[in-house]
DNA sequence: GTCTAATTCAAACATCTGTTTGACTCCACG
DNA sequence: CGTGGAGTCAAACAGATGTTTGAATTAGAC
């Protein structure tokens, strides 16, 4: 068995080719089945390789998904941590405006959508629907590959906005992820409620998802805080 | 086999104990492990039934499936829809403030949490994790269930917001979708951002959670309006 | 060219899936 | 009583699942 191995940089890379089309053929068929739903023979029918490769190149399925985050969710922490960093710098002290340390999060997020190189739209589906799946591994690869991550943003978010309590901040970056999720998650439920059926692309839904998700969720961040004096249920 | 009936105010009712427990079983099951990862022998495990029983009351795991989210859905699309009809009579031809849709739609369905008698926080779970599966018969039984009350809610949000462009609101409703079905999927993950790893019931977490949600919608439905003239990806 | 390790392959593995079968119990109605 | 339908039950069904096996093939180093 052979596991991928780690480059100078620190990033994995996968040891084959057919391990890379493993990796590709996982990533799409789990975006659109789900990752239960997708069985190894699938995906090797879909790489042209042997059941029994999944087995020899990522030790079993569960290897195999995690190296298909893994992947992905290396580079785009490291591409979020290196935007806030830039943003810190250039600040000189000074605190940043929300909206920037939104947009390093969730816009380079929704950037990585339109980046054919780093998995584009299909990944961004597969994380979205992941977001709220409940499985044992990816819960914890997420917890593990987003935690130092997320605690980053969110101690930015704090000094960015002085005035709002620091719960508050954490419940609403909470009600961020979510919308994102759903929203990358879900571009054929959109259709079906915007009413148009028409195969729009992908591309022209994601042009528009970026910047109208933004405006909504520095709207919802900025929003008037919540009257939290009847905690009792309404009548 | 029997399928559950008919009763006179419309609503599906279970057949029978047994239909009625594997309902109940199902639905936890399935919050807690999802759909797919949730078998008939566990389904039957829990309720103390047999094998066989699923089939024979519901004609098959899928049967029940619709069965569990037709006994919650039919009785929230009709609480949703009746507080709106409330709303508007009250009204009198004056337009409607957007908290005041807002709360009828995504109000009542967090209410719903805190509601034992329509499986409280448990059927919030499974709504709000299933609202991102990819799952053929689910799609489409969400899509019937919901489509129609959707459509009532969209036009009632365009009536009471006529300075925002109509395809506007319809993103933002599937933002406030979003953020919601997380916030209600993920208590555990919450807990984890949050930091807090106290078991704080999930009632508490439920009262919070409907004031905090709310004002964050609202901030986002109202939230400015995105440039669009870019439409290019940004450097 | 030869040897060695890496990789691929078809086949079989045990286990789990949803569903079906046919006998069995139970209870109501005639 | 006894007949018939509703419900339950253990057992078996065919098919799919992830994983393993051991031989066959490939590729690189000496």
């Amino acid at each position: 068995m052979l596991l991928s191995s780690i480059d100078p940089t620190g990033h994995t890379v996968p040891e084959s080719a057919t391990a890379e089309r493993l990796l590709d053929a996982a990533e799409r068929l789990m975006a659109t089945h789900g990752i239960e739903g997708t069985s190894v023979r699938m995906i090797t029918g879909e790489a042209r390789a042997n059941i029994a490769s999944v087995t020899y190149h990522f030790g079993s399925k569960e290897g195999l998904v995690q190296a298909v985050f893994r992947r992905r969710l290396d580079w785009l922490n490291t591409e979020r941590l290196r935007t806030l960093d830039a943003l810190e710098a250039e600040a000189r002290g000074t605190p940043l405006k929300p909206s920037k340390i939104v947009d390093a999060f969730f816009g380079t997020l929704l950037r990585m959508g339109q980046n054919p190189q780093q998995g584009g739209a299909v990944f961004l589906q597969l994380l979205g629907r992941t977001m709220t799946e409940p499985s044992q591994f990816i819960d914890s690869l997420l917890a593990q590959e987003h935690e130092a991550v997320i605690k980053r943003f969110k101690r930015a978010l704090i000094q960015s906005l002085p005035n709002v309590p620091k719960a508050e901040i954490v419940w609403r970056f909470h009600f961020m992820l979510g919308a994102t999720a759903y929203a990358i998650a879900g571009a054929d439920q959109l259709a079906v409620i915007a009413g148009l059926r028409t195969k729009s692309s992908a591309d022209r839904y994601m042009h528009q998802l970026q910047a109208r998700l933004m405006s909504f969720l520095l709207g919802g961040l900025r929003a008037p805080l919540p009257d939290l004096s009847s905690t009792e249920r309404s009548p």
